[in-house]
DNA sequence: CTGAGATCCTGGGGGC
DNA sequence: TGCCCCCAGGATCTCA
């Protein structure tokens, strides 16, 4: 049994694709179940219809977006949102299903998928190729774990920004990756305020950002993804990366760094929190 | 094209 | 204790 919760940002999403590879790889769908059908964008019946009897033939991710490739060309698009979580576990008939679990995928082994989403904000798409999952994904920047997520890269994107530095790094149409999380964690780490417009970053400032996405990734993958309240990977192991949260959701505490007690604002709609003496 | 705001959905917290 | 209200939150869609 695989457990996957999350709040799912790139690392997390890193992990659960990592971890689907190792566990569903070549596995067969006979049928698929699914009680919310908006939940399925393209329709639940083509859907249906054009998942079963596919192998799964590999497994990646693109931004937060879980891809899975499927035989005879197609590409199933995963997008778990805030509460999404994906249930591996063997078909127990008779067993009474968990209110939250909206689709499951049988596999010819006998094990299931279960689709798990409290807030219903998660979708499932089927795509008839690869240039067409493409074009699903048009919208979103450049993967930022990707090499082509360079400094050059990143200075484009603030060129012309007018705005705020937090607000610019969760737009996932100019950079695909980063959340609420993570996006407060990286500030921290390069000293600079959330609510600084984007353009008005210094160079060294946008070095630093931009080394920070690159470290608090890579350090949160190798960690399997944060724990903010029940977080498990599939092994159903609790993410690390919590204990090493420095502000995000530490609101009223005191900062590890200086001592000041850490803020909360809202800016673009989201909870951001930050140190008002350390970032500037 | 860019940025702001509404929207989806439901558990849970606050107020009484 | 229980009920009602309202908010959080990622990404998409719409609008200016």
């Amino acid at each position: 049994v695989i457990d996957i919760k999350s709040m799912p940002e790139l690392p997390e999403v890193e992990t659960i694709a990592r971890d689907l590879r190792k566990k569903i790889k070549g596995e067969v769908i006979t049928s698929f179940w699914s009680d919310w059908k908006k939940g399925i964008r393209g329709g639940y019946v083509d859907f249906a219809r054009g998942v079963k009897g596919r192998k799964i033939l590999d497994i990646g991710r693109f931004g937060k977006n879980l891809m899975l490739w499927l035989s005879g060309g197609r590409v199933m698009l995963v997008h778990l949102r805030m509460t999404g979580k994906l249930i591996l576990r063997r078909a127990m008939p008779g067993a009474k299903r968990d209110k939250h679990v909206h689709h499951i995928f049988y596999f010819r082994s006998g094990k299931i998928l279960e689709f798990s989403d409290v807030r219903k904000f998660g979708s499932l798409e089927l795509r008839r190729s690869q240039a067409s999952a493409q074009g699903s994904l048009k919208n979103l920047g450049t993967d930022v774990l990707s090499d082509g997520f360079t400094l050059e890269k990143f200075d484009d994107i603030l060129n012309g920004s007018k705005a705020k530095i937090k607000q610019l790094l969760m737009d996932q149409r100019k950079m695909a990756g980063l959340g609420n999380i993570y996006a407060s964690e990286i500030l921290f780490r390069a000293g600079i305020s959330p609510l600084r417009k984007a353009h008005s970053l210094t160079r060294s400032e946008r070095k630093k950002t931009h080394q920070a996405i690159k470290d608090i990734l890579k350090k949160a993958v190798e960690m399997r993804g944060t724990s903010i309240s029940d977080y498990r990977d599939a092994s159903g192991r609790r993410g690390a990366f919590q204990r090493v949260l420095a502000v995000y959701g530490r609101a009223g505490k005191s900062c590890s760094h200086c001592g000041t007690i850490i803020s909360r604002e809202v800016i673009g709609q989201r909870g951001t929190f930050f140190c008002k003496s350390c970032q500037k």
